[in-house]
RNA sequence: GCCCGCGUGGCGGAACUGGCAGACGCGCAGGACUUAAAAUCCUGUGGUGGCGACAUCGUACCGGUUCGAUUCCGGUCGCGGGCACCA
């Protein structure tokens, strides 16, 4: 009786000889491959089996490479600063550098039971600070180019969380965090002006081998758009007022003129009558809630008293403010086509300004609108010389005719704003600036950063606006770098994605204390050439480390723009009925009592098989059973014929090449459930021909080096069982024939109109008329009537049609 | 409201460029082994009708294109995601 399969045993000793012999080495010779998962940050909750899954996908996809003889970066680190290690230790009350390192050794552990072939050598911590102070070199770099600035606005506010935000962390009116919801705050703040970016973020996507959703996601973030800036006169004064509009084929249909109430202009424009209304409405606005006016659909407004004139036709239109405007996109101000916009006509319906139509529907104008005609498609009507021209060219030539008239301009606009960057809170890099009363703001010289995060007792934060390191008198006093006068510190931090915008340059150079990474090694490892991690980070992570990118490729520090060449997003694991896995539902699967019952190879598996790797997954423990049972099934069909010295045979070879192919492209497509169940599929074959007579080794061998990503440990063992020294991950991936592959007979399906009747086997290259009267034979006294048509396609199907 | 994606057995899912729908696995049922249980092995498993080979319906729903549609097109419903007064 050969030896039963026993995991721990196997999964021990392999883990102890890859110590010894590491798998994964770069000898100089091998070309790179960079496969990096997105760092995690060390919650106390540790690992859930949703976490192993893409780290296993991409362990997997680091082997496979790793087999055809690339060196393989997969390197492992800990996004540690920010507010998800500040809260936990807030909650526990414990300093967050306690909590952090505790947490950092257990999610260790559980990671290395994943068995990846990490290099821990190359382990990085933003927290660190021969890790921060880079990020800090970086924020000063940035302040020298006049990147980052600083201004005082209203910013998003999350009350619960005591800090600002910036535009991609509020989702829906609420912290992205913890939900609460997000208010308006008049903060100083340092700004990243990742808008002088917009264009190349947009124009750059094109180049990205990543998931069409997530390049949706981003271009819709920067929401470029295209359209003309137009010069309005007021009626009797010298003023102009600009309005930005994307359909300035629409000019003549422009009845009023609306100003967002923070307009620089607004008050101006009051006259005495309406002086008092004009600024109670601005007063109003001014307290209103980001979530209140994003919840507020109901239009309201006031008239300016004030009117503009019509560049093309001279119409005196009225001015109004309406919070429905906002201040910081375009210019603030927008003329208003009733007609042609559904929020201008709700404007206009709710204070009865005229409504005038300037493209015809179906060749005419609508009776009795009820609503906006927004299509640019029809005939400009009541539009002067535009009238008869097709409203969707003149959409496009408009700015054009604009600009030549010499009354405004073409333009392009963004929605993505510029990055507010401060954080009012401790556990996050201090932005390396001196506020000195002479020389205004003053970044750190290189030499003085790190600039080192105090130590101190009370980190909790304030609420006030400030951040807990302002108490700190000691540390914020300080001299100016320049003039070398008392000066104070900036003293709040930066936010969670500072580290994370730049953590994948620094894993190939993580020792050095000159530069962030030496150019050199930066043009030998990196890029990161497939990158593994969740959607979440779409508009977040994965757009500030592009901006980041960008930014370190102008200066010099690398000679590439984009971090990630190819990227995947693994689905969630969730717990019962798409329920996501969190402490308080109490329905988190940790992975840990799984690995000891049955082993780290067979949780490997399950969590692939579990389904489509891109696709959500609720997690149900029972489906482990049947990996288990796949691996000790195969265990045993191995050991069976390991000494058997079995002959190979053409059938054997047979299944030998198309098990090849089959996992081979199943692989590269990226279809890792389907490559498991083609294990599965061919394992029983195996066990099938194990009864007839036996399995040659040639195939035993195939089968464990293709299985050797997905489950390495027993495919080590049973490699080693099969005479081999060398380890099987150095051992090459199989090839397959084409012509081994190819079936001399294939079964096809025949059809009587279009209903599968009979199966027929014929040779490959069987002519037309043979193939036809095969399946007419086949299909016997079921043929009945006459035979109008007769199809067949060659390896697909006969089909005869019959009336 | 606008823009994406999805809808297949009791369950997770498979089906490459339109070609035998339900691979593989879970669960369930029956059987073998066992004093018994577990483990293991074998058989069956979309619905309906029939002892049966077989017939018939079936990929959310309605319609279309095609010799042939889970796959392509139009519409409806449901679910998930993104954006949310960006002019």
């Amino acid at each position: 009786m050969a030896t039963p399969y026993n995991h721990r045993a196997i999964e021990q000793k392999w883990r102890k000889k890859w110590e010894e012999n590491p798998i994964n080495v770069n000898d100089g010779t091998k070309e790179k491959y960079y496969c990096l998962d997105m760092f995690p940050y060390p919650s106390g909750n540790g690992l859930h089996v949703g976490h192993w899954r893409g780290y296993v996908i991409s362990d997997v996809w680091s082997r496979y490479k790793l087999m055809h003889g690339y060196y393989v970066i997969h390197p492992m680190g800990w996004d540690a600063f920010g507010l998800p290690a500040e809260n936990y230790a807030i909650k526990m009350g414990t300093h967050p550098a306690k909590t952090t390192a505790e947490n950092i050794k257990n999610i260790k552990r559980q990671i290395q039971e994943i068995a990846s072939i990490y290099d821990w050598d190359m382990e990085v911590n933003t927290t660190d600070p021969g890790f921060y102070k880079w990020t800090q070199w970086i924020f000063v770099q940035m302040f020298k180019k006049g990147l980052a600035y600083e201004k005082e606005m209203p910013i998003n506010w999350c009350p619960s969380c005591k800090t600002g935000l910036a535009n991609e962390e509020v989702v829906n009116g609420k912290c992205e965090r913890c939900g609460a919801d997000v208010t308006k705050k008049n903060l100083k703040q340092w700004m990243l002006k990742i808008t002088a970016y917009a264009d190349r973020l947009l124009a750059d996507l094109d180049k990205l081998d990543w998931p069409e959703k997530v390049k949706k996601m981003q271009t819709d973030w920067i929401g470029k758009s295209y359209g003309a800036e137009v010069d309005f006169k007021v009626d009797g004064k010298e003023d102009v007022i600009t309005v930005y509009t994307t359909r300035p084929d629409t000019l003549y249909g422009a009845t009023f003129m609306v100003l967002a109430p923070e307009h620089a202009m607004a008050k101006d424009l009051a006259t005495d009558d309406t002086r008092a209304a004009v600024e109670d409405y601005i007063y109003k606005a001014s307290l209103k809630s980001s979530v209140d006016r994003l919840q507020d659909k109901e239009k309201t407004g006031v008239f300016t008293g004030s009117y503009a004139i019509n560049p093309l036709n001279g119409a005196k239109v009225p001015i109004w403010l309406s919070d429905y405007v906002l201040a910081d996109y375009g210019t603030g101000a927008i003329m208003c086509v009733p007609a042609h916009d559904d929020r201008d006509f709700e404007f206009a319906k709710k204070f009865d300004l005229p409504i005038i139509q300037v493209i015809s529907k179906d060749g005419k104008e609508i009776e009795n609108m009820t609503e906006a005609y927004t299509d640019a498609a029809g005939t400009m009507i009541n539009s002067g010389e535009w009238n008869g021209m097709e409203s969707a060219v003149l959409k496009l030539e408009a700015p054009a005719i604009i600009e030549k008239k010499g009354f405004g301009k073409k333009t392009t606009n963004y929605k993505l704003r510029d990055w507010v960057f401060s954080r009012q809170r401790y556990w996050g890099e201090p932005i390396p600036i001196v506020h000195c009363p002479d020389c205004g703001n003053v970044p750190l010289p290189e030499e003085q950063l790190p600039l080192l995060l105090p130590d101190v007792d009370s980190y909790q934060p304030t609420g006030t606006g400030e951040s807990p390191l302002a108490d700190i008198t000691d540390w914020v006093n300080t001299t100016c770098p320049v003039c070398g006068k008392p000066a104070k510190r900036e003293t709040n931090t930066m936010p969670q994605w500072a580290g994370s915008s730049w953590y994948f340059l620094r894993y190939v150079d993580n020792k050095n204390d000159k530069e962030l990474v030496s150019r050199e090694k930066a043009d030998k490892y990196l890029p990161v050439d497939m990158y593994i991690g969740g959607v979440e980070h779409a508009v977040l992570h994965l757009l500030y480390s592009r901006f980041y990118t960008k930014f370190l490729c102008d200066i010099g520090v690398i000679d590439f723009d984009e971090p990630f060449t190819k990227l995947f997003n693994q689905g969630m694991v969730t717990g019962k009925n798409g329920i996501k896995m969190s402490k308080s539902m109490g329905n988190v699967v940790s992975p840990d009592d799984l690995v000891r019952d049955y082993g780290c190879d067979s949780l490997r598996m399950y969590e692939l098989f579990v389904g489509p790797p891109e696709l959500d997954s609720e997690w149900d423990d029972r489906g482990i059973d049947g990996v288990y049972r796949f691996i000790t099934r195969f265990w045993n069909m191995v050991m069976d014929n390991t000494d058997k010295n079995v002959e190979e045979t053409k059938e054997l070879v047979k299944i030998r090449h198309k098990l090849v192919y089959d996992i081979t492209s199943r692989l590269e497509s990226f279809s890792l459930n389907t490559v498991v169940s083609g294990f599965m599929e061919y394992n029983n074959k195996l066990i099938d021909m194990s009864k007839k007579g036996g399995v040659d080794k040639a195939t035993l061998e195939t089968f464990v080096q293709l299985l050797a990503p997905f489950a390495p440990h027993i495919s080590e063992e049973l490699w080693e069982e099969l005479g081999h020294k060398e380890s099987v991950f150095h051992c090459g991936w199989p090839a397959y024939d084409e012509k081994a592959i190819e079936d001399d007979e294939i079964e096809i399906a025949v059809q009587l109109n279009g209903k599968t009747r009979a199966t027929v086997t014929l040779a490959k290259d069987v002519a037309k008329e043979d193939a036809i009267a095969r399946g007419k034979e086949a299909l016997g006294d079921k043929l009945q009537g006459n035979v109008i048509r007769e199809i067949y396609v060659p390896g697909k199907i006969i089909n005869i049609v019959a009336k």
